[in-house]
DNA sequence: CCTACCGATCGGTAGG
DNA sequence: CCTACCGATCGGTAGG
């Protein structure tokens, strides 16, 4: 249905391109409060001002918003991630790149995809999971390089490097340190009072928890 | 309708606080399988062998099966790592302790309550809510005792107590271990193949990674 | 704890 | 993308 849409003329595909944008983001908020099983395809017609059958226009059932929104935020992970790294020289900075930018990708203002992917997983089917996890697994890639580094430097985690930092070692590392990162979306609230750890600070403190900081 | 039931002679009840169990229990497990929202009152009816209308009978509406399947989990949990701490004569042993446990409760058989108050916690009316978190906070004092301890001494994280180890960096190190550990609900799976990573190994690499070794 | 049932809602579709 | 609609299912209840 969406692959083989009429032959359309130059200027009018934007819009519905624009609309199915909308339709994911809105999803991906309402997702993210209530779940994906709470929330109805006339919240999120009604999110974006349709009427409840108009997103089966843009996607053939609910299930399929979903995995929209996982791939959404996959894509903008991925980007962003990419983004972060080419922008720190040292390993350290590199660590702090991109503890700082899953924070982002997990607390900023409208980007609740990848919190959706995290809590929601379970909802997708099984037949949608395969693809997602191959994509997944090019996300999580970008973390491996930099944490395989740190390892055998002997900068990460509470002791130094026992081995030589064997490919299980750095994925359990990553998994750790993602899992604690990933666990804020179960507890951190922003802006509730002025005083209140933001996410500068909230990357401050993760860093200096798991990595070794000798400023001497 | 559970408060005002008829008056029972002395040899009866024990049968209907089993039923009541047995529903907890299946409940969890339906739960942490499919999510609270996608499992039906007619799963949970059925799985103890019971018609759709009677866990009515034990529960008032679906939502108070949800907060039990909770406080059962956090009443276990409770005891389950007391009971460990007991054992655990150095600091050391008890962060070993801690970790095992928790393992314990989210991925033994039988034992998905913890599991759902994690990834259902949503689902949770609000007036529920303020219940729970109560039980909870005991619950993550048991933590807080120990951790506190291994930052003073300086044995966990990657660097040495700075200040006094305020009770900021304590809850911090406890959400960022808490986090790790608990985040391995979404990836963990027990006994694939012979020679797959069990609880154990998993307490093992978790224990070295956060915690400082120096056997020496 | 069962039988029998109900009102509400939900995902999805036909036909424009 | 709307109107109008449907079959299925769901949480919950009455009355025993």
């Amino acid at each position: 249905m969406s692959d083989t849409s009429a032959p359309r003329s130059l200027s009018d595909p934007p819009d519905e391109v624009n609309r199915r944008q909308a339709l994911i983001r809105a999803s991906a908020r309402l997702f993210r409060e209530q779940g994906y099983e709470a929330t109805t395809v006339r919240d999120i017609a009604g999110a974006v001002g349709m009427r409840s059958g108009s997103p089966f226009y843009h996607f053939k059932n609910k299930q399929e918003i979903l995995k929209a929104v996982m791939e959404e935020g996959l894509h903008q992970g991925y980007e962003r991630t990419v983004a972060a790294l080419a922008q720190a020289s040292t390993l350290q900075a590199q660590f702090r790149a991109l503890v700082r930018t899953q924070y982002g990708i997990l607390h900023d203002e409208g980007s609740e995809f990848i919190a959706v992917l995290l809590y929601d997983w379970r909802s997708l089917p099984p037949e949608y999971k395969q693809e997602i996890i191959e994509v997944k697994d090019r996300y999580d890639a970008l973390w491996q390089q930099t944490l395989q580094a740190l390892l055998q430097a002997g900068l990460l985690g509470a002791n130094a490097a026992h081995d030589a930092s064997a490919a299980e070692d750095v994925k359990m590392a990553r998994l750790m340190v993602m899992g604690a990162i990933n666990f804020t979306a179960t507890w951190y609230k922003k802006n509730p009072v002025p005083g209140h750890m933001d996410l500068d600070a909230l990357t401050d403190r993760t860093v200096r928890f798991f990595m070794r900081m000798d400023n001497a």
